[in-house]
DNA sequence: TGGGGGTATATTGTCGACAATTAAAAGCGT
DNA sequence: ACGCTTTTAATTGTCGACAATATACCCCCA
């Protein structure tokens, strides 16, 4: 599960920060201090600086020479272009996947669809937020693209979370998405990288659409 | 032309390692020791980690904790990997930048693509190196997704270029780019997403296969 | 002579202090 | 009282030193 074995403080300290910001703990918009942080998190300023790059690089903070950093701000324009990133980058995940995946990979994401179909038919589906990410995660690697898995993972699924978590994203949608997902695995099972690559990309843009919805009140 | 006017000496000096990698000057694979660095550069250590951890963001070091940083080393497999996000992102772009771009702008891509077409006609053709990179780039800008550029521009583009570089890119398809070219700004003018989607991902497709045959010898 | 353990060296990770820059406050004149 | 200049405070940028880890070397032993 790609372990992200932190080895060292600064690390832990990234991860830590991370988590904060993309839960909101550390609010959006605001300015990160480093003295401060460096209080709160027990370590020294370098430690705070390299983790603020790190979360400059994965899209979470803005930085300015002299200035300072502040935490990314959420707004309706900025969700609308990292899902045409994702849809891009992910459609070219699946189609690759559909042609790189070995036979055990692709008979392990049909088991993990099977998991998921007990879910939404079950009472309360605890669906959405884990199992969407699970199956994401699972193409993404399936395309053994080295370059595409860094990216999503690294400097665009967090930022992805953050506006979920941060505007209360578990709504309906669930059953759907569902029949979505079996779509893609059918076709990637068939070894089509044309469709898996379309229905992935029409999936994420149905998607952007769903949570589109939930923030007219964002400018 | 974005100017990436560099404040502090730590933009500094990252543009120069940079540079230097790309170049060439250190070469590909080669060990980055801190100290080494800080003394060639006349910085501190500190600066030269900052620099470092840039890098590893470009894509053009690989780093482990308490062991160190290497310079990436150019191989067959990552340059395919390299330019399939390159025709994901960029696919994308060209899909944007006919929707996005403002008729002035779509006048001004036209015009670059008119001094090309003299360089190509011309005697000596200089035109493959800058005159793609500017297309490129202009595409890329037009798309006025910020999340694209930024990846574009800071995570892939380098790297592109170090490729180039260090293989000795600079051969034929002069004209047979330049007629490519010709046909996506024929799309983008017609604000036809589609195609220019399509036209920009074959334009990218077919660069690679040219370029891939220049390198059987990297396994 | 070859291998394992332990010491020495080199390299990276972390820290606190100083310098440079920016933002805020005070002082001044009109 | 208002606007401009000067001074002060706060924040970021840079540095050298110390700590922790990994590598290289040497010695000892079978």
């Amino acid at each position: 599960m790609l372990a992200e074995n932190a080895v060292t403080t600064s690390d832990k300290t990234f991860l830590a920060l991370r988590g904060d910001i993309v839960d909101g703990a550390i609010s959006a918009g605001s300015k990160l201090n480093e003295s401060e942080l460096s209080a709160k998190y027990q370590v020294s300023r370098a430690i705070i600086r390299e983790s603020i790059n790190r979360l400059e690089a994965a899209n979470l903070v803005e930085r300015k020479a002299n200035i300072g950093a502040k935490v990314v701000t959420l707004t309706h324009q900025g969700l609308i272009q990292l899902y045409q990133v994702r849809e891009s980058l992910e459609g070219m995940a699946a189609r690759l996947a559909a042609t790189n995946m070995s036979d055990n990979e692709i008979t392990r994401l049909n088991q993990l669809l099977n998991t998921h179909a007990e879910d939404v038919m079950g009472p309360q589906s605890y669906y959405q937020e884990a199992g969407d990410v699970d199956f994401h995660y699972r193409i993404v690697l399936g395309s053994h693209n080295q370059h595409l898995i860094s990216m999503l993972m690294h400097n665009i699924y967090h930022l992805v979370r953050m506006y979920r978590v941060q505007l209360g994203m578990a709504g309906p949608r669930v059953t759907t998405a569902f029949y979505e997902h079996q779509h893609i695995v059918q076709a990637i099972s068939n070894r089509d990288p044309e469709l898996a690559e379309m229905l992935m990309r029409r999936h994420i843009t149905y998607s952007m659409k769903n949570i589109e919805n939930k923030l007219r009140n964002l400018q």
